[in-house]
DNA sequence: CTCACGGCTTGACAATTATCAAGCGCGACA
DNA sequence: TGTCGCGCTTGATAATTGTCAAGCCGTGAG
């Protein structure tokens, strides 16, 4: 599993948003703590509760942000390249609040906190990088929770589509990245429930043939669903 | 409704983490932009969607983080002295996600936004101190995701009311402190249910008069409501 | 090629939650 | 002190969502 660290990584990992402004002498610091590994699918990367010992960044695949409580789990995000998670912990050293588990074969630079912690206080720019990243988080997290407490499932259901077209350059026929009961639980439903609402979606439009969905009228599934910039707008 | 900046409410602004830290020059900066006003209830300090102009202090009263969509709304947070709000959409220059709007009479500080920015740039503990408040407000917003998705509107009352008494000191009868439809928009019901859901705890102890509550059994409760220090602690 | 497995779907039913309408209770106010 | 208004409660009913059980279907192993 374990493949160390690869001179090869450092580009990609030197034009994130969060490295990319620092100086040499702490990137190089950073990196020479760090190390690339690769995942198998369905590994769980780290568990809620642990204490964070280290920064995640994928590189490439998925990875699936996922919660537990009292025998109950739900998927809270997906995460995808490039880009990291778990970093409020690492800022904070505190506990992590969600597990996370590799959807597909991933490649994760993992990035021991205190280095994290201690470049924060030494470098402007990777300061001012971690806040941003840190903010846009935090954004996500309420548009998230917006769109739970604001829409039915059908509605949840019809603007995750509506932005996973649009991912897929909006062509009209794409495929589902991830299993079926995981989108349930990303949706807050029940696969059972999610199958009616794939139904329940049939005059507007929405065909589901195994993965892969069509949406033949677009506009139609917008009037339906009210996509809205401040709830499906991950950008801003 | 203005009252303008006195030199009175600079120990306690000064004293606040997010800048007790700074430099005695960049607070002062801060603060000859800033000005603070007193509001009386109901008013609808900042609306979603708007570009953010402020970094807003709450420094007493209450106030209510909302949400619209579709003509339905929804309460998504309470904001209590002495923290900040909307802080994310100040450093990223972005627009609201929320609404705001006090719920009791409220002394704000309003620091603007373009201030915060720069001063960030220039001051690391500053920029150190923003990103810990950014991180607590993220994880603090994972939180409360958790609790929506993971447990039944009477186990989010039960934890709720578990959280309010830690929050009174642990006596057995404490207040509400707000209507009890707000705290149903906040806990994701409506009115009617929460009105079902407290006579639901009545078996474990909880008794309801007005908006006083009284819990006689603790333990009882916390049996059935089985908190959780990754939800319900809002301290880490 | 066949079988077994796992995930998805479907149907029947139960639980939860929302909606609508009516009534209650309490404080504000004249 | 009566009355009005507003928020809360209650009941009846509907919609939504979850649960359980069974069957379908594609994939991969043998």
């Amino acid at each position: 599993m374990h493949i160390g660290f690869s001179e090869s990584d450092y580009p990609d990992i030197r034009t994130l948003p969060l490295f990319s402004d620092m100086s040499d002498e702490n990137f190089h610091s950073l990196m020479r703590a760090a190390y690339v590994q690769n995942f198998p699918p369905q590994i769980e990367l780290i568990t809620e509760g642990d204490p964070c010992d280290f920064l995640h960044v994928i590189l490439s695949g998925s990875v699936d942000l996922f919660s537990r409580w009292n025998g109950r789990e739900t998927s809270m995000a997906t995460v995808r390249p490039i880009s990291t998670f778990i970093l409020a912990a690492t800022i904070n050293d505190a506990q992590y609040l969600m597990s996370a588990r590799t959807l597909e074969k991933s490649r994760v630079v993992l990035v021991p906190s205190q280095d994290v912690r201690t470049v924060f206080g030494e470098d402007n720019n990777f300061a001012r990088a971690i806040v941003s990243e840190l903010a846009r988080c935090y954004r996500s997290s309420i548009k998230s929770h917006k769109d739970l407490k604001l829409r039915t499932s059908l509605e949840r259901l019809a603007n995750y589509l509506l932005r996973q077209q649009e991912r897929a350059d909006g062509v009209e026929k794409f495929e589902l990245n991830f299993e079926k009961r995981r989108l349930a639980s990303l949706l807050g439903m029940t696969p059972e429930n999610l199958s009616r609402a794939f139904k329940g979606l049939k005059p507007y439009g929405v065909e589901v043939n195994g993965n892969f969905i069509s949406i033949s009228d677009r506009d139609d599934l917008i009037k339906f669903a009210k996509p809205h910039r401040l709830i499906d707008d991950y950008s801003t």
